[in-house]
DNA sequence: GTAATAAGTTAGAGTCAACTAACAAATAAA
DNA sequence: TTTATTTGTTAGTTGACTCTAACTTATTAC
């Protein structure tokens, strides 16, 4: 049988590499290097078996790979990776506003619904959204073509005491996370000023809409991604 | 690492063995019995892997398995192809009603959706939708317990000249029926007045909204599930 | 600057799900 | 009822992705 998709004219990549790709683009450091070691402990996969996918990516063109260095993505490695990010942010974006999930349930469901192979099912639930350009978790979302806006935010720690900033994006989101924040009250869109920092530990006093006076620690406060307000 | 889903307890089934099943659900005749080279045929794939995979289903307690034999699905086997089922047919129905997909595009999206291993997905979109019990191909939806109530519809094919019908559902909906039903407007709901039927042939001229005089071929009028409209 | 440790690779093996070639059983035809 | 055909099975391979054990290269510590 002749299969269009897995022809000649373009591999498709299996649900594997997609997860390959995708941890590669998460833990690419500012020179987009990512070592084997990191790889293997992100996806729970021993290090010679990552060893292995990573020559298999290198002959398909999507990753840079040599015996005994760091892992880059080739241009098309970071594209191909994009648009998998790209369906997954869209993906955790329809839960929460159209389907009623909460933040933090979403991410397990959108990395099973990432590696559907229909652009048509991705373009309508970006349409339906109404073209957004920001994840649930405030991330960006890639454009069709794998390229993201990276709007600069500030970190909450690097604020001063006086500061009015409205919270903007969640640094590296995990469960617990978001569990915490919504334990606080805390969501996008919120307006936080800053009361006083402990320099001790860095924790942070603040007062937002609901709470007077809630005390922040630094673990917080590096992962929340802030604007400033014109105040 | 110790997997939950994958424990001791309860052995998920890989997305290859839901293709098995739903396959050996969908080709059960009235003795619930599906041959090899039926089975073969359907899933595109050949005889020998297909017995191979019976054998797996049948250690699974799946399906019952004799050499040479049609295969038939368990008690449990019916409920888990049920289930798969079930979520392709919400899935369709999702498509239609909440994402403005049409009916002849659906079927290629739900056929990986329904892989999806999240009960509170499909829920949610059960709840959305209104807990429907017929998706958009008008086929009835399994609960979440795997059983289905088949309300027994008649065939257009079974109508008398005079007969007013309401169309509810089509039999093994093909891409090909379904955009020949839209091409000729004929949907869901839509009432249909039997006006002849040709012996020969067992054509039948039918009018309805939009159409005073139509021919349908036996091809079509025997796919077409209906019910009677007391008129 | 050599030894110890960490990181990465090679070699070999296992599982899953597919295949082809060859054989066996069941069914249909002569 | 014997033969021919269709259907189903067995045996042996393959490719994708995983593993462990053993080895090599790079890095860190003394």
């Amino acid at each position: 049988m002749f299969n269009v998709v897995n022809s000649y004219f373009y591999k498709m990549n299996t649900l594997v590499e997609e997860n390959y790709l995708k941890a590669l683009f998460s833990l690419a450091n500012d020179r987009g290097e990512v070592n084997v070691s990191e790889l293997s402990d992100k996806l729970d996969i021993k290090m010679p078996t990552v060893t292995s996918m990573m020559k298999k990516l290198a002959s398909k063109g999507l990753v840079h790979y040599e015996s005994y260095k760091p892992v880059r993505l080739t241009e098309t490695g970071q594209t191909e990776a994009a648009l998998i990010i790209r369906k997954h942010r869209l993906t955790e974006m329809f839960l929460v506003q159209k389907m009623g999930f909460g933040w933090d349930e979403v991410h397990e469901i959108a990395e099973q619904v990432e590696h559907i192979k229909s652009i048509e099912f991705f373009e309508k639930m970006d349409e339906i959204l109404g073209f957004p350009k920001i994840d649930p978790h405030g991330s960006p979302i890639p454009d069709k073509e794998g390229k993201m806006e990276w709007k600069s935010f500030d970190k909450l720690m690097d604020c001063k005491p006086g500061d009015r900033v409205r919270v903007a994006a969640v640094v590296h989101s995990s469960d617990e996370f978001l569990k915490f924040l919504n334990s606080r009250k805390i969501h996008l869109g919120l307006t936080i000023t800053v009361l006083s920092i402990e320099p001790f530990d860095r924790s942070m006093l603040v007062s937002y809409k609901g709470r007077s006076s809630e005390m922040l620690s630094q673990a917080a406060t590096e992962k929340l991604l802030v604007e400033k307000r014109k105040n």
